[in-house]
DNA sequence: AAAGTGTTTGTAAACGTTTACAAACTATAA
DNA sequence: TTATAGTTTGTAAACGTTTACAAACACTTT
């Protein structure tokens, strides 16, 4: 490996001068210039990312963690956090933590090892408290989700408001039985969907139905499976709410398959608004999440925390859009 | 922040020691690691991973180029890159390059800086030589894709004779007029499974049309509008041979929009074998690569590498797998 | 010619680790 | 008791950078 070391005895100049020309940190005479870099050319040199690291005490590094790379409701937020960050010279790493509150743990960790100066979570089951201390000690902030009781910075949508929306949908459309597809219990996003839902139905002057609330993971084969258990009822909805796109689709799928139609038969409606739900027949009704700006206030506000600047605002809640496609019809 | 430092101090012992408890590279009588553990739980310390690495000069880090984390195909093998580097010791980050050539660049220098010990591509738009060189002085291993006239080490399908298995399919059913909607020429991948397509045309004693062969950019959206341009054709093709899934189901959803059906009036199949393959109406025939296996032996090969091993056996070709579905008919 | 000013360079000390080597223990054997 | 061997600990030097400070140099100005 070519160090400064070598660099500097090939130009025959102090490794001081090698590292002011590479680091553009201060004045060298275009002649001594000339000379470093012609060496560091003979030698190949390419500075050590590592010494400079340790060096400065930052490595303009931020890891974004993603619950799920499969996920493509994710990629909006993570291009735009990276552009962002890349416009103020900070590099990106990416770690998905397939779905494992461990993994987050683990991968929290390059916070505390200093391998990376910030860290945006696109995903938090882990324990609060142990979230709320990290935060205390390190530049962390929440996209897309956030914690209940805690001070951690996040920007995300009302999801509450939202899944109420999508629900209240239905309603309008003259549906009585509307059910509901949830995500996992664990996280607050699924927690406050069916909130949502919860409370557009006694809006709605119906009874909740308990048999018409079914907890998925937000995956196409639990939505399939928990449409099919739907379907089984007595008195199966007329219209279904999936927490997520994915979970709406397999839903969708599962109708199709019993020979019944959507919109006709059974009305479905989605939350994400995923590329493919765009992309699918029938084009699903579903809330759009405002990936883009989600990812850039959340960059934002973790440069600021990073910089160490005294953030006041801590929770951005931004708009989201119901958007209406054609898998919901009148009752 | 703390220290080995602070915490030698606290504990009374020298910071050989409070390494040596943190690095469990040699023994510590259980009395002075109490020792040293319970001062590091007071000032809550945390190894600096950097000053590790600076030292070991390693990071046991690799990180996974992807193209595109949009599309889903990778998704299965960076996550079997992912389970057989934690095996062995080693984290893995991920950056995405959004299919641009200069993004490659920029982040294949986090080898040359040493902030990862090796690197697995799943892109390589870069140029040969560059990639050559690079691969001569660090460890990198390409997966899915390869290079023409190089050494460096890779993992993939034979894209040409899985591209001829799909075609020739099409003249089994019986069809003449196969189209083919390519992927960007840029890129190896592409120019093979066109090379198969023309193959499979001339071994089935059909003239090459040039009107068939459409260039796309693996997007739906390029899928879709490719679509609509063979549909415009005097004569249109009666099948059509996408080089990837997303593309093809962009192409289906054209061939519904002008009231057609798939695959009663027009064939399609895709290559890949994603997610949605399967999911969307028809499923669709397609290449299945072996994703799983990819990952895994090109992880295994990046170790062998890093291990500075001579590895012997540089290119590794896995076997695919035709997957018939619904959207090809007989003619 | 001397003094003053501004620019460029070099020296050396850090950043937080690990580890070769030496020193200091402890336990056992003679 | 002393010698020997084995274990545990400490000292100090590295790993590749950056940067405060000092030194050296090149100009002006007097």
């Amino acid at each position: 490996m070519t160090t400064l070391k070598d660099v500097a005895n090939l130009a025959n100049v102090s490794i001081a001068t090698v590292s002011r020309v590479f680091s553009e940190s201060s004045a060298v005479t275009s002649e001594t210039r000339k000379k470093v870099i012609n060496a560091a050319e003979i030698l190949d040199y390419h500075p050590n990312a590592l010494g400079r690291q340790l060096r400065n005490l930052e490595t303009k590094t931020i890891l974004i963690v993603v619950p799920d790379i499969t996920n493509t409701f994710f990629s909006n937020v993570i291009r735009s956090i990276e552009s962002i960050a890349s416009d103020n010279g900070f590099q990106v790493f990416l770690a998905d933590t397939k779905n494992r509150p461990e993994n987050e743990e683990r991968v929290i960790d390059h916070l505390r090892n200093k391998q990376v100066d910030g860290v945006i979570l696109l995903t938090a089951r882990t324990n609060v408290a142990s979230l709320n201390k990290l935060s205390e000690d390190y530049p962390v902030v929440l996209a897309c989700e956030y914690m209940e009781h805690s001070n951690i910075p996040s920007v995300s949508i009302d999801n509450i408001s939202s899944a109420r929306k999508v629900s209240n949908h239905f309603f309008q459309l003259g549906h009585k039985k509307v059910a509901h597809i949830s995500g996992p219990m664990e996280v607050v996003l699924s927690r406050d969907r069916l909130r949502g839902y919860k409370q557009s139905v006694l809006e709605n002057r119906q009874e909740i139905n308990s048999l018409f609330i079914q907890e998925g993971d937000f995956s196409y084969e639990s939505g399939y499976q928990l449409m099919e258990k739907l379907l089984a009822l007595e008195s199966p909805p007329s219209a279904v709410f999936a927490a997520n796109d994915e979970m709406a689709i397999g839903a969708i799928n599962a109708i199709k398959h019993y020979k019944l139609r959507v919109p006709e038969d059974i009305s479905v409606a989605g939350f994400d608004d995923i590329k493919m739900s765009r992309i699918f027949a029938p084009p699903l009704t579903t809330i759009s999440q405002p990936a883009l700006e989600i990812g850039e206030k959340a960059m934002k506000l973790l440069l600021d925390i990073m910089g160490g600047e005294e953030v006041t605002k801590r929770h951005i809640v931004l708009n989201d859009q119901l958007i209406i496609r054609d898998s919901c019809k009148r009752f």
